[in-house]
DNA sequence: TAAAATTTCGTGACCAGTCACGAACAATAT
DNA sequence: ATATTGTTCGTGACTGGTCACGAAATTTTA
């Protein structure tokens, strides 16, 4: 009774159809130079022939790799990071496995990474304080990188400088006359909240000003993020706190705002100016166009993911941090106060 | 000699501490019945103590598969689909493999899943036009479920469908008096804007009206989307095209619409009404609020996977096709013309 | 032409699990 | 007391690759 499944070619099935030993096909499946040109050839060609493809589970139980590079998302659901991650990732031959988690089950998502044998780990989690230590003994040796701004890591990371991108939204309000600036912001446990909240704070009081009303919203998702800036305004509003400026943690909290502030009457840039961070798509179409810090998705992804293969395949690599200096876009929502 | 490195232990080394067979140990880990309930427990403890992980290479190759469901995306790049997709795979033990591929990678990407023997496979490819037998015959007998309103399939999909929310939208606007309805749409290589624009050409000329102008753009990313709206307004504008009405293929065509509109001077809904599909988180707060046919891509997915893990579970799975039936969301975009 | 060096390839051990088979022992039925 | 049944567990074969070692064949050198 012979087993009829349409099984698989292996290794030796090409190997006895080529007439040389499994050894061999192993040998031109791993680009080993020791083996004759034209067997190579021949072998080739018998692999294409019986569609033959290498059974990743054996490879991985003898290699301890995997060909797979974990990207990790912790607290925040944009989505939008991962198309271009991954096509960096696939470009190099290697598959993504997308992982979403909270600090709770970081752990054990650092472990299943391990027992996959993962090659490689992207990190996204703007929330995540850790010391460099505990990061390293929870990855079981996995070369990692955290796409992120991550002031007091040694790791390797990416990221924009938040103290510089806010200065310049600060200095913009300020050149433009605005004493009394908002901030529509997200949780300062996050990292990049937590830096704008403090540059924001300092620059306003070396001013001798008072630090405008300030709203704590959630920007995890698309949806929060503009109910956040809605909500941020009506807050203000309603406590009848004074402001001529919002500066606000991303552009669709500033789209929320602006609905807001629409509702009210209250017209932008006239009456109100507003500035955000990200230069997401919608900035240059809200009405009006948003004026906004550009950080580049794209670059950050990039860059994060050389690293992270450079680490791979390097076993002495540095750690080493990447900081990106953002530029300021102007549009048509600010403009000095009446 | 002894090796020196920081070996994991295997089922052996579980086995050998806890004084019984590696047979043993394989059966608690696999809830197999067969093992005495004080062993079992005694087994366990032993494995947590050492921090035993299973080996998934070797899991892998014995028992041909993987706990890994591919998301395999061609196209089309929203980004937004993945993370609640993902979260519904991971919630039932699987890990998300997201892949992006064109039409020529397609084979390739499903000849990888196949080496990496994943459990199943979720596809989402509004531009894929093939055959049952030809799709099934690329999967190499995994299963696979799209998440698409496919009219022509009879595998296993889900979806909105497509013409019952065209005529929900033309017969609002007719109903509203319009007669002149225009409509910014994306390839009709696509099947969603393929059968909006069969149903929008049925519907009007139906009503012994002239469909209105016409203005193919691309919307497989965010950007993309909202440039495509500009310049259909543009398009249409610049060709003396007249339109009350235009039926835009997504909310973010809808915004880049409602911009150039008002670049024009051309109020909404006072002077041309919109409307759009998808019902994205922007849409209640465009200025003014759109009206929308919401299509939930939560309820989508998580059908989606559903139906995937009922097919990996059970042998017979009777292939099905679910269609949802959206509603006309009507906000302040859309208003009797003058 | 023989010795040495190099190229090419076969062999076997190993990776860490799974699973069918049957043995040992206890519990129940006759 | 013996036969039967059921529970629990050990054993060995197997999965499909990788890699080090050494043998044969071929080329280069003395």
């Amino acid at each position: 009774m012979t087993k009829q499944r349409n099984k698989r070619p292996t290794i030796r099935d090409v190997a006895r159809e080529a007439g040389v030993s499994y050894g061999t096909v192993s040998r031109v499946l791993n680009d080993h130079p020791d083996v004759a040109p034209d067997t190579r050839l021949h072998i080739q060609r018998i692999m294409a022939k019986m569609g033959y493809q290498r059974n990743l589970g054996a490879q991985m139980l003898t290699t301890h790799q995997s060909n797979i590079i974990e990207f990790i998302v912790m607290d925040v659901y944009f989505g939008l990071v991962l198309p271009r991650m991954a096509q960096y990732i696939n470009a190099a031959g290697y598959s993504t496995l997308y992982s979403e988690c909270t600090e709770e089950s970081f752990a054990d998502t650092l472990n299943k990474a391990a027992a996959r044998m993962v090659d490689g780990i992207l990190l996204y989690a703007p929330q995540l304080h850790i010391a460099d230590q505990d990061l390293l003994a929870m990855c079981h040796g996995i070369p990692i990188v955290r796409r992120d701004y991550v002031l007091d890591s040694k790791l390797t990371w990416v990221g924009y400088n938040q103290e510089y991108a806010t200065r310049l939204v600060i200095q913009h309000l300020l050149d433009l006359g605005h004493r009394q600036i908002a901030e529509i912001t997200g949780s300062l446990d996050f990292i990049n909240p937590r830096l704008r909240h403090d540059t924001w704070l300092d620059l306003l009081t070396a001013q001798g000003l008072e630090p405008g009303p300030s709203y704590i919203g959630d920007y995890s998702t698309v949806a929060n993020a503009i109910k956040s800036g809605y909500e941020g305004v009506y807050a203000f509003l309603q406590r009848g706190e004074p402001f001529t400026a919002i500066m606000t943690v991303n552009d669709h909290v500033a789209m929320g705002a602006l609905f807001a502030l629409h509702e009210h009457g209250l017209r932008v840039p006239d009456d109100v100016s507003l500035v955000s961070f990200d230069d997401d798509a919608i900035a240059p179409y809200l009405i009006p166009p948003l004026t906004t810090v550009p950080f580049d998705f794209d670059i950050q992804n990039r860059l994060a993911s050389q690293f992270l293969l450079e680490q791979i395949n390097d076993p002495d690599y540095k750690p080493h941090q990447h900081v990106l200096m953002p530029d300021l876009v102007i549009r048509q929502s600010t403009r000095p106060p009446k």
